[in-house]
DNA sequence: AAAAAAG
């Protein structure tokens, strides 16, 4: 039985820290400056202060601050709000206050307003969206505010889609869907959900089955349906919007899919619609992308969160582990679960020991989870563990999804398809393996736990040679370091010493392995993943791996195409003939450990102590905490 | 050769 994780109530008591820039505003803040400044001059000749809501001023009036704005739900009915679905919120999914995000931005989209609205992740920026949504759609056709019967209620059409939401994976589609189906379930509204590696057809022949007033989506699956003027899907009187993570959304690689999308729907100048922009991250570059979504003369800039403030919850530690070489990675996090588990068993109050790592690549993320299935085995006391990545079967992908979330404990080993939106319930810890791509990404990461005013600990394990870069693309977060796991400091080129035993409870694992998983992993590590990192010291890094992690003879070879990509590196060993017969040959066996044998002549020396560091010291005024 | 997202 799935529950859904916003258990609001309490939420709002949190203090109501928060800004509220109108469009009048003439906020100097950094962030904004570009966006409000537009509006400013657009807007009302007469500029008013930006507004502050504040513990202060809204403890004495409960249910409304000094512009009205309602903090429960069931108020919501005094601003329009169909009763049917003030009813599926308050009793249907159980939710008595809103958040300050919900509060801050259903009222002034009830009113038509785009919305661009930044906060916390896990503060229930979905509900925030989907409300407008479906009251707007209620308030064109009073009629779909009741479920047809056989007396009447009129029937829904697949060609008069009247709000599209668009998200950057499919399993946050599905998962926005499935709250929209909640909040219109006693009306006559239709939810569908359009994303790819799901059959075309029959989600074709269910929409013209049974219409569809709010599509949600991903972004190809959704051009494909528009652009295809026989699906029957249209949208020709749309009146809402949405981008999920919309400062993903705004990126390269998504915002020219977009644009295509925008080009099926009706000119803005022609039909306007209101267009709502959701995120826990909206960096400053995003807010003049974002311009070109919203009506600069009728908009509001929502933020929960203050100019200055850390957007992760204080009440989530956040931990580093700096770790020797990629091969200490396997055993700290070992080390790190294990004890995870121990505090769940041993204190009353922590949560069952709920996991996600994250992993840089679908390679890695597969062999993590071969590994950890391995040493089940040997650990009793490890739980269940899944994977998801996009080179899983969609209906794999849902599967990991569903069961993850359903499950009371367990390890999600993920690559970053689950970094942002996703609702696990209840996720104990956040494990990030090697440096995440960039600081919002880490943020999002993080998001997966300490929801809706949970608990939760975020941890970081980061091999020596990424310290440097991991410290640029992180700074000014609240990152303690830890010393506290043995496997971190191991050298495993040292022979002479007794290593820590989980180092050779990962060498069974590992064992156990294709030869074809390490040549992908080695491989994967060298496309870009690690961003920033310099080519050299990876490349011996990953030497250091194949010998004293995976205990190969030689690294794997990778193909020509990628070493000439890399240029002058040393330690890279290159496809031969051979080698691509050897591979797909039968029968064909790695050589066994050989471990902390090193040789001289092999490709394997490890001059690591001699490179320089080729990393730039960061030249922002924020540092790293770490 | 690197998350993701259309087949």
């Amino acid at each position: 039985m799935r529950t859904s994780v916003l258990r609001q109530a309490g939420l709002c008591r949190a203090a109501f820290a928060a800004r509220h820039i109108q469009i009048s505003s003439k906020s100097s803040a950094a962030l904004l400056s570009q966006i409000t400044r537009v509006a400013a001059v657009q807007s009302l000749p007469s500029a008013s202060p930006p507004r502050f809501y504040s513990a202060e001023a809204t403890a004495q009036t409960d249910n409304a601050g000094s512009d009205g704005l309602i903090t429960r739900f069931a108020d919501l009915a005094s601003l329009g709000v169909h009763e049917n679905v003030v009813r599926a919120i308050t009793r249907g999914m159980g939710y008595e206050n809103m958040t300050e995000v919900q509060s801050m931005t259903i009222s002034p989209a009830l009113k038509g307003k785009d919305i661009v609205a930044q906060a916390k992740t896990g503060t229930g920026k979905t509900l925030g969206f989907l409300v407008p949504v479906v009251q707007k759609i209620i308030a064109q056709e009073p009629e779909l505010a009741y479920a047809p019967n056989r007396f009447g209620g009129k029937r829904a059409r697949s060609d008069d889609i009247r709000a599209i939401i668009i998200s950057p994976t499919r399993e946050l589609a599905e998962q926005i869907g499935e709250e929209a189906r909640k909040l219109v379930r006693g009306t006559g509204l239709i939810v569908q959900t359009a994303v790819g590696g799901t059959q075309k057809r029959e989600m074709l022949y269910r929409t013209r089955q049974q219409g569809c007033h709010i599509l949600v989506g991903t972004p190809g699956r959704l051009n494909d349906l528009l652009s295809d003027s026989g699906s029957g899907i249209d949208a020709p009187r749309l009146s809402t919007l949405v981008l999920d993570e919309a400062d993903r959304m705004l990126e390269v690689g998504f915002d020219e899919e977009l644009r295509q999308i925008l080009q099926f729907l009706p000119d803005r100048k022609v039909l306007p619609r209101q267009t709502l922009l959701y995120s826990a991250t909206i960096p400053k570059d995003v807010v003049g992308l974002a311009r070109t979504y919203i009506d600069k003369n009728n908009f509001e800039f929502v933020q929960t969160v203050k100019a200055d403030e850390v957007l992760t919850h204080d009440r989530i530690p956040q931990y580093i582990v700096p770790v020797k070489g990629f091969e200490n990675i396997y055993p700290a996090l070992l080390e790190l679960v294990l004890k995870g588990i121990k505090e769940s068993q041993t204190n009353p109050d922590a949560l069952p020991f709920k996991a996600i790592v994250f992993l840089p690549t679908t390679a890695e993320v597969i062999v993590a989870n071969q590994i950890f299935r391995r040493l089940k085995y040997n650990f009793r006391d490890i739980p269940r563990t899944w994977d998801i990545h996009s080179k899983l079967t969609q209906n794999a992908r849902t599967r990991s999804a569903n069961d993850f979330k359903d499950a009371r404990t367990g390890i999600l080993f993920s690559s970053d398809v689950t970094a942002r939106g996703m609702d696990f319930p209840n996720v104990s810890h956040v494990i990030q393996c090697h440096t995440p791509p960039n600081r919002e990404q880490y943020i999002h990461r993080l998001g997966r736990t300490g929801r809706a005013n949970k608990p939760g600990q975020g941890w970081l394990i980061i091999p020596d040679i990424e310290l440097q870069v991991a410290r640029n693309k992180l700074p000014g977060l609240p990152i303690k370091r830890n010393d506290e796991l043995q496997c971190a400091t191991v050298d495993a080129a040292d022979t002479g010493a007794a290593k820590h035993p989980h180092f050779e409870h990962i060498a069974d694992a590992v064992s156990k392995l294709p030869h074809e998983a390490f040549k992908e992993c080695y491989q994967s590590y060298l496309g870009g993943a690690l961003q920033g990192v310099d080519r050299q010291k990876l490349v011996y890094a990953l030497n250091d791996l194949s010998k004293f992690g995976w205990g190969l003879d030689q690294p794997p070879a990778v193909k020509p195409g990628i070493a000439a990509h890399l240029g002058r590196v040393q330690g890279l060993r290159v496809e031969s003939r051979e080698d691509r017969h050897r591979m797909g040959g039968p029968g064909h066996r790695r050589d066994l450990p050989g471990r902390g044998r090193r040789q001289s002549d092999d490709p394997f020396d490890n001059v690591l102590d001699r490179a320089q560091s080729l990393d730039r010291r960061p030249s922002r005024r924020e540092q790293a905490s770490f």
